[in-house]
RNA sequence: GUGGGCGUAGCUCAGCUGGUUAGAGCGCCAGGUUGUGGUCCUGGAUGUCGGGGGUUCGAAUCCCCUCGCUCACCCCA
């Protein structure tokens, strides 16, 4: 008779996280818990699921259209988060009597959007926050783009571009235009650029009811990016001449370019792109997104900006904010794209016990005990008396560094596997004698 | 949501214009080597050819439907 099983599989877009991407997973959240902290950011959390009206119509129509909303058992809409911002922004109004402001906080979790899944693109997702709640002057957006450059850097994942653009500099242009009332198609239009090129996007932006002028004027703005910053400065500068939203973008965008130099003590990895427009409709002043350079097609690893307005809609005060996400599922789909994703060393040393069925066990429990005890080392005792060729052949697999396996007289042969070479002690001796194999290599 | 590509062993894939028992490499298992791994040698197991229907003497191969995956658009981490 034959037992019939249930086809393992996994939601589309929802995705397993093996042992060699969970490995590097955690080496990312290790870097940036650390670089938060450093920046004196607070670890919070906000719950995966809210009432569906805190999270819908804060991030545009299509954040609604992809979020995951449904009903719950006592017949409220209830929605998955589909990103971090929002629910923060509930949170911080909601809390506000009881925060400290200049607030500053982090939150890692997981979001969930419902479009098709496609390389490095997931229905759910790790990323990770970082926002400055409560002041809007832009000191707060240099140390929000230094966090990212730092963190990105300490990650050792590779080079890494943010590229960077202030919305005042588009809104400027486009009142000047007298184009206001048209900001989001025409925004989308010029997002294109790339992708379709710049009679492509004429052509749309004659569609949204520009003129054949405005749309040369805002082509010649967006496809100024020249080989410095200080080249596409100057060369927008001269664009936005007569707006003065228009020369505050451009004036904000050299001031956070020099102070993340200043703060990395060397020129910053950002480059300023008119063209970087981003779609999320809350943003209101500076805007960027970090692509890695070996892999620029794979999407951004990281984006954000600040956003003066909105927490308004929870509350009456006045919280202006800029944040950061770091797309920790993204970064972690690019290394496995370049074949980095396993190349990360071990941190400590594996050692593994063997057993047999006349080993003296609380001896072994003790011995594991006293290695973990003695310095960087990660002990496992092998969890069952079988064949010891078959225990060898597991610390291989696992990448042990040594193989400790108690004889019958009662010492401790050690075996290096790195070597082949065996050592013996008493089990008292091992701790000293690993530490010492493990430090001489 | 719109449009393209692809589904053959655990994995990566080969199977020409339809033709007998469907293959390779890797992996896995066993032995060589009964308490000392990796290398090597020998042997072995495994497929509803994604599913359903149709054409045909005959379908992994052609047609239709369906499911799944994937890429592009859209949007973004």
């Amino acid at each position: 008779m034959k037992r019939t099983v249930i086809t393992p599989r996994t939601l589309r877009g929802f995705a397993d996280v093996m042992p060699s991407a969970g490995r590097r997973r955690r080496q990312l959240l290790e870097v940036l818990e650390e670089v938060y902290t450093s920046f004196g950011f607070e670890p919070i959390q906000t719950p995966a699921v809210e009432y569906a009206e805190i999270l819908k119509g804060k991030g545009g129509t299509e954040s609604d259209k992809q979020m995951f909303e449904f009903e719950d058992k006592g017949g409220r809409r209830v929605a998955l988060r589909f990103d971090l911002t929002v629910p923060l922004a509930r949170f911080v109004a909601q809390h506000e009597s009881e925060l400290t402001f200049p607030f500053r906080a982090y939150n890692i979790g997981y979001v969930w959007r419902g479009d098709r899944p496609q390389r490095g693109r997931y229905r759910e997702f790790l990323q990770s926050d970082a926002d400055i709640i409560g002041v809007s002057g832009i000191t707060a957006d240099a140390e929000i783009l230094t966090i990212i450059a730092t963190a990105l850097g300490r990650m050792d994942i590779g080079p890494f571009t943010i590229r960077l653009n202030n919305r005042k500099i588009l809104n400027g242009v486009l009142t000047r235009l007298e184009l206001q009332d048209r900001v989001p198609p025409v925004l989308r239009a010029l997002d294109k650029v790339d992708k379709i090129g710049p009679a492509a996007v004429a052509d749309e932006l004659a569609g949204a009811g520009v003129t054949a002028a405005a749309a040369q004027d805002l082509l010649a703005l967006i496809g100024s990016v020249q080989a410095s910053n200080e080249a596409t400065l100057s060369h927008v500068g001269a664009s936005v001449k007569g707006s003065a939203e228009g020369e505050t973008g451009v004036a904000e965008v050299r001031e956070v370019i020099e102070l993340v130099s200043a703060a990395l003590g060397a020129p910053a990895p950002i480059r300023f792109d008119p063209s970087i427009v981003r779609g999320l409709d809350y943003y209101t002043g500076m805007v960027f997104e970090a692509v890695h350079d070996e892999a620029p097609g794979a999407g951004s690893i990281s984006g954000g900006g600040r956003y003066d307005d909105l927490a308004s809609v929870y509350t009456t005060s006045r919280l202006p904010g800029v944040g950061v996400s770091i797309g920790v599922s993204r970064i972690l789909s690019v290394l496995d794209g370049l074949g980095r994703l396993s190349d990360l060393p071990r941190d400590r040393t594996l050692v593994v016990l063997t057993q047999d069925l006349g080993s003296d066990r609380p001896e072994l429990m003790r011995l594991a005990a006293a290695i973990r005890g003695a310095g960087p080392f990660d002990v496992e005792l092998y969890p069952a008396a079988v064949k010891h060729a078959t225990q060898m052949k597991y610390g291989d697999a696992r990448g042990a560094r040594f193989l400790l396996t108690l004889d019958a007289d009662g010492t401790m042969s050690v075996k290096d596997m790195e070597s082949g070479e065996r050592a013996s002690a008493a089990p008292a001796g091992v701790p000293a004698l690993l530490s010492k194999l493990a430090g001489g290599a």
